[in-house]
RNA sequence: GUGGGUGUAGCUCAAUGGUAGAGUCCCGGAUUGUGAUUCCGGUUGUUGUGGGUUCGAGCCCCAUCAUCCACCCCA
């Protein structure tokens, strides 16, 4: 080995074999789940304009104010690596005429998004998400079903104690009542507060609502939420949505400071945490968005989605698929011996049998790798072997060796035999 | 972006400022062609990197990088 050793970067990460049982797991009950609530996937591109981001998320975000990894190419157009997947959904539900002919569209995505954040416990630079977006209904009903499809999938992949946090934020009428009301109690208690706060209380006013400060934390026991401040239409809709919930026997806490980073939520906020996660405790989060479609260009569309930190999400997978069993070890042992094994393993896998050989290592320690590596089968070839033109054959879980021919469809049939 | 902890063998970790170690893993062997346990033997390091203090630095100091934890924010 020489030269320098070039790492990843900061907040990137290598999934390696013994974690990638998990993400195969996790991706596929995610995809069973979403196809028994009808969601069809699709695919977008990483990279996009950086305008579509600051235009849906909102320029004065942090996501988008200081966590983008927004760039110009080389032709001088600034784009940006995706922070998070509705965005791009949404603008290619728009440019793809997915609203024609109007019926409800449901789709789903898996993929890969970027933040320029400082790493810690269960927050990473480049980080996935599996997210659902349903276009086209303000049906309440559709709320609780998308909710019901993401606690689908947490209860199959056997996660511990998640907690359904349910809010309202309103509409473009209640939340400047509520920020006016909020503005006036900040305004009555503003010495209660700490500094940081006081200065919340200018900049992002939503923000003081989950201060983690015990004398803030005190005062705001006796604030009202968005929830409690809703015009009458967002009302009968939040209402609509908590009746289906409950209906469907799904369980939620209320939340009335719940409010989501992202600029572009109306009405039906929600997240789901686990207490096991330490600080970054959000498994999933995810609205209603009924102004965005229009917002970008699109006709005027309701939506509701939400995305699931695919990370978070695994790590609290108490275990992966279990890994299909590779079928055939083949041993050999000299020169004639590896030939044959060689074509064996060819022909045996040509029939869809998975195998390995080895004919380097000395015969105990092939043997103690063919059983380290879970293998159902050992095939051993020496001089012996080779003399009388069989294999030794041995069923690894019994301990059983006999001798057959070698000739490959004498062996599947073996196989096929002891396998069930 | 702010604050704190940690970087020693592939992995988990030791080493009052005085010759860098153990366990594990891997490889070989224990009547020469068989998986476990046990026993014997063997390999492994620019102590994250770069400076500085010192007769002497894994250990002290500075810088840098990485990592972990928290703030912030969010998945």
């Amino acid at each position: 080995m020489s030269g320098k050793k070039i790492q990843r970067l900061r907040g990137f990460k290598d999934i390696l074999p013994e974690e990638t049982e998990k993400w195969q797991k996790a991706e596929e009950i995610i995809q069973k789940v979403f196809h028994q609530f009808n969601f069809k996937e699709i695919r977008v591109p990483v990279l996009e304009q950086n305008d579509l981001f600051q235009r849906s998320i909102g320029d004065v975000t942090d996501i988008v104010q200081k966590e983008m990894y927004s760039f110009k190419d080389r032709h001088g157009d600034t784009v940006a690596m995706r922070p998070e997947g509705t965005a791009s959904v949404v603008r290619a539900y728009i440019e793809n005429n997915l609203f024609y002919p109007p019926s409800v569209q449901k789709l789903y995505y898996f993929g890969a998004m970027f933040r320029y954040e400082r790493p810690q416990a269960g927050r990473l630079r480049q980080f996935h998400q599996a997210g659902a977006e349903v276009f086209g209904s303000q049906e309440p009903y559709i709320d609780a079903e998308v909710i019901v499809a993401l606690y689908t999938i947490l209860r199959e992949l056997n996660i511990e104690n998640p907690t359904v946090h349910l809010n309202s934020v309103g509409c473009e009428v209640c939340r400047p009542n509520y920020l006016s009301y909020l503005k006036i109690f900040f305004e009555k208690n503003k010495e209660g507060f700490c500094p940081l706060c006081q200065e919340r209380m200018l900049t992002n006013p939503l923000r003081v609502l989950d201060c983690k400060v015990e004398s803030c934390k005190n005062l705001l026991s006796t604030v009202e939420g968005t929830y409690q401040h809703l015009c009458d239409n967002c009302d009968t809709h939040f209402e609509e949505v908590k009746k289906n919930l409950n209906l469907l026997g799904l369980t939620f806490t209320l939340d009335k400071f719940l409010v989501r980073g992202l600029d572009y939520y109306t009405k039906t906020a929600f997240e789901i945490t686990s207490s096991s996660l330490g600080s970054q405790d959000a498994i999933a989060g995810g609205g209603r968005y009924d102004k965005l479609v229009e917002e970008l260009g699109g006709p005027k569309t309701e939506a509701v989605g939400f995305a699931i930190g695919l990370e978070r999400l695994i790590s609290l997978m108490p275990e992966g698929r279990a890994g299909k069993r590779p079928d055939v070890y083949m041993i050999s042992l000299g020169e004639t011996a590896k030939e044959k094994a060689i074509k064996l393993l060819n022909d045996i896998r040509k029939e869809g049998f998975s195998g390995e050989i080895n004919y380097q290592d000395s015969l105990k320690s092939s043997f103690k790798k063919a059983s380290k590596g879970n293998f159902r089968f050992a095939i051993l070839i020496g001089d012996e072997e080779v003399k009388e033109g069989v294999v030794s054959f041995k069923d690894l879980d019994a301990g059983e060796q006999q001798r057959i021919s070698h000739n490959a469809s004498e062996i599947i049939a073996q196989m096929q035999k002891l396998t069930p």
